[in-house]
DNA sequence: TATGAATGAGTATTCATTCAT
DNA sequence: CATGAATGAATACTCATTCAT
């Protein structure tokens, strides 16, 4: 079996780990098992706990998010108004989210546990900047045609990313979790909040 | 000293812990020592670690919550209109969680972390359920009194509690943080997406 | 039983490791099975294997050292002579020696293998200069009365000081060794170097 | 490549780590990258660690022992007096270990390090009789020629033995000792020892 | 009540060694 | 011959918990 084989199927056990056990318990011994290896593989392929959690990030940033970010951003740009561009974006991410259920567990698993060496945070609230601002854009957008009131895009769009984030909580923790539903209300919420 | 004292000085040295140096910083030593105590003491005071941590939650939600409704309660009730009413929630909310920034950091702490002894999350989306419910009760008030239109009050409420959630995370973070501004945009999105 | 106690007999166990089975026979687990106690201890009572190894050389330096060179120095002084110091100096090195076999035994394998963090050696040649120079001033102090000849002190301390080793190294390994034989030939051997 | 070739290069390889990464630094897998292959290639050629390890010291006393003794062996035999002969001896041995630091410095971790695998040292006392017993043969000649007095010739092949190792760890540790100098010290000494 | 010595289970990590290819 | 993936034993260390005093 050929290295980068083994290595994602490590990094897909310690998702999986993460998504069902959680952060405490998620032991290299457990990944390594539900990987069916021994634990000095992982110590092979991996140059120790923090870096395979780091690989996991990567691997759900690059290979997930760019999925993801490449199925909707179609959708963003052929919709032809910022209401729509706005609508594609949050029934997008929705869906997203949805499709990924195991991945976005094992990220919030990670994201608020994840410490660096010196013991600060890894993540902060510095990290999700780059998200808030983009998606802060999108109500700008909406202003520069006319479409939107004016305000404050940045609070726009912490809060819907705390939205966002809140459905992906519950998507993650009950099956059964109207997304449809709540993506209809989330766009109407915003909506009203900035339409002219 | 007192058997009460003495439990409320370990309670406050946790969420001390807990608030400079996090889940994983914090052990029952670090907590003994905070507390100027040995660790033995602990264990006299508390059956165990998550006896102790769920004495922090207890302790949080009934002395400072309680006394938190206790301190906005009025000025929601003396709100003669669902608007009124919801603009006090709101500030009223944010205000007290700027003025606990050290409990609210342990229990952003304590929340996701925790777990059953079977490894299953101890608050999950029901654990906020009756928050949930008491808020939507907000919006239903509205709808009652004409000033309202008909919607989802539950997601409502829900997607207020996550921007609620949103700015406690930003407030400990960054004593900066422009509380004032973020309380008024927020009132401003949800009266929008309610007002008939 | 008192800390003090306890940390002695730790240390005690870790020299009998060492001498017993060498640095790599011995283990903090060896060491707690010697001193009958569980493995965590050592823990409690040390930082960790290094700060314990740190504890072995300071307790052999002070108490053993201290006492040995207690031991000897009446002797070095109460000689009158540049040769009755020399000799005494010998004479008692070795009886010194020969009477801590153990700690000796434990020196020689710790010595060679402490490493810094860095993994650089922690006792080059530097470590031993301040022995060296002292007793250098033995050989200048014979100059300095006339008794002995011109010369490189610091090569004769540094030549006994091997030589002493190289004793010790026989004393630990051979319980027969003749050390009185062997102390003799050593003071001809440098008095004979030396003398006018 | 040839086998014979391949061991020699992994040979080279692990003097070369032990000599700079001394032996708590070197393992097989820092041997193999030194040589330029793979983990498993060694294992092929050697039949475990402490088979390498034999080889090594085997292949230090034999070629680079060997070259040494004939390079220095004819001057010891054109000396026509004991003296000479010491002198040459003394001379030699530190001039050779000068000119092979490398193999010393090696040798120096691998010594007090190799144990049998019941625990015990490989290297005690007895594995250097041959070459105390061949230097005491020297001061024996000196004695039959008259040259040198009656004297105890193993105390001092022993004492010499422990010099010259004494120089040979600060040669490996300092490339600017002083050998003349320390040689021509050492001659003085022992000659003043024995001669008549 | 209070201490702190003591325990032991749990965890990451290292590394020599094996073996299929 | 050679590779490098894979194993598993060994080791230091952490930390909640217990218990005699």
């Amino acid at each position: 079996m050929t290295q980068q084989v083994r290595r994602e199927r490590i990094l897909g056990a310690a998702i999986d780990c993460l998504a069902v056990s959680g952060w405490h318990g998620t032991t290299l011994a457990a990944i390594a098992q539900e990987a069916g290896i021994s634990r000095g593989l992982i110590s092979y392929h991996f140059a120790g706990r923090d870096d395979l959690y780091s690989a996991v990030l990567e691997s759900v940033a690059t290979e997930v998010f760019a999925a993801g970010s490449a199925e909707m951003q179609p959708d963003i740009d052929a919709a032809t108004t910022a209401e729509g561009k706005l609508r594609a974006y949050i029934t997008g991410n929705l869906r997203f989210i949805a499709a990924h259920r195991r991945e976005m567990a094992a990220l919030n698993e990670l994201m608020p546990n994840l410490r660096t060496p010196e013991g600060k945070p890894r993540f902060g609230s510095e990290a999700e900047e780059p998200i808030i601002a983009g998606t802060a854009l999108l109500f700008e957008y909406g202003v520069s045609t006319g479409e939107f009131r004016q305000g404050d895009s940045r609070f726009l769009a912490l809060a819907l990313r705390r939205c966002m984030d809140g459905a992906a909580v519950r998507i993650v923790a009950d099956e059964t979790f109207d997304v449809e539903g709540y993506g209809a209300s989330l766009e109407q919420l915003f909506l009203d909040g900035v339409r002219v």
